[in-house]
DNA sequence: TGCCGCGTTTGATATAGGTCAAAAACCATG
DNA sequence: CATGGTTTTTGACCTATATCAAACGCGGCA
């Protein structure tokens, strides 16, 4: 395999950057459009297993996902693991780090990856030129705390079953809204990881996938997973929570 | 008991409000100060069970709590309901409703409360104006992101005797930051929702509590609590989680 | 190509916490 | 201060998920 190049850093601006639809769709002028030229940004790139950052880190910037895959984790004094989420192309990461000017979770490849540096400054003071950035970036951190209140949900009041089904049915979603199949998709993370993240233990979380398999709403061999009964699935963490 | 006066809305100026060194603690020079003033918001009193919002609610305003206690949950189609905070004097609540333009959970009083009503256009506007209060906007938001990251962990990987404990613990501190003790304090939530937030029964908090009890770590009598052993309730949901 | 190590699957068994139930304590109300 | 409804406690039992363990399979590397 081609050993990786440490490119020289990357200027981009965030104006003429294909994702920004998903990333920063924020409706300009064209005048506004010229200010949105002056954030532009260092592109990184990391390998599977990189930290993008760590708890602790100093915080000077946001990081938007350009390609691959991350997950963030929060790490207890006594060494348990928690996942918080997993990030893809287009998403926003490092928000947690304002509170406190230091990251207080963990930022990691789970592929080899690249993401965009949003100097957090610069874009506190672009915002207050541009009302409309202003309130996207406002928008981006409470859909973050309503992303974390579904979470809540899932982990304190549904059942394994669900949580998988819910999992499953979010990555859809968000493959989907990147122009991917909704219905055939590779996980990135291990079995672990989707049980940490959901609560529950690697094998609780294979034996779940192989009873959803067995039922036949979705074909799972090891990452690569197809949805076969998107609207049993969904009526499974909805409404009808019924064991199998 | 006196029969609530429904008072014509007051209005007061966060900049000579007793509660500004918790709610907005920004440093700001005579001028700033001055444009402060122009964020006057109107008080709100609400008796216990009273909704100060519903999911679904149009979004106009973030709420200081004033006086009293909220609690906020998120409410899933089939029904089951999912506590995500309790909020009491000097805390900001509603910043979920950003994202949407409306409110994607309740907040509902847990007892006799007072709340400042925050125009949300008019905190963005001023926020333009003044840097500090745009950087302490964010800091709120990212501690709340912060905040729910902590209880994902206790809720991912926690036994029930580590989540009381960190319970009690956070409650304990919050009350120390205002004045009052951090060992004798009275609980303004039932135990169901207490377990419902940290994703346990009713009965197991019971039960739970009552195990501290006779450990010595607290005394409890109904709502009526008293840490006893701090370091030891401490140690608990640190670093040495063992069984009691 | 074959080997090694990690990730996954599956089974057998254990247990923390849930469920059901009943009694006791508390609180608001008339 | 008697009453009825709600909250809390406690007990007995049950179950979903964890734990422990073994086998398997896949992917990377020599």
């Amino acid at each position: 395999m081609q050993k990786a190049v440490t490119l020289p850093q990357l200027r981009v601006a965030c104006s003429s950057c294909n994702l920004r639809e998903l990333c920063l769709p924020v409706d300009l002028t064209g005048e506004e459009m010229q200010r949105l030229e002056t954030l532009t940004s260092v592109k990184r790139s990391f390998r599977r297993g990189d930290y993008l950052y760590r708890n602790g880190s100093a915080f000077d910037a946001l990081y938007a996902v350009r390609t691959g895959f991350f997950k963030t984790q929060v790490v207890h004094e006594d060494g348990r693991e928690q996942v918080t989420g997993f990030q893809m192309a287009g998403e926003i990461i490092g928000m947690d780090a304002i509170s406190n000017d230091a990251h207080t979770c963990d930022a990691v490849a789970l592929e080899d990856s690249e993401v965009c540096e949003l100097p957090f400054n610069r874009l506190e003071a672009l915002s207050r030129e541009l009302p409309t950035l202003q309130r996207h970036l406002h928008k981006i951190m409470s859909r973050e705390i309503v992303r974390e209140n579904g979470i809540l949900l899932l982990l304190g009041s549904m059942r394994a079953e669900e949580r998988l089904a819910a999992f499953l049915l979010n990555l859809s979603q968000r493959f989907a809204a990147r122009g991917y199949s909704p219905t055939v998709f590779h996980l990135r993370m291990t079995r672990r990881e989707i049980g940490n993240y959901l609560g529950l233990k690697l094998e609780t979380v294979s034996r779940t996938l192989s009873h959803f398999q067995e039922a036949g709403l979705i074909s799972v061999r090891n990452k690569a997973v197809e949805i076969l009964d998107l609207k049993a699935l969904q009526s499974f963490f909805g409404l009808t929570a019924k064991p199998l």
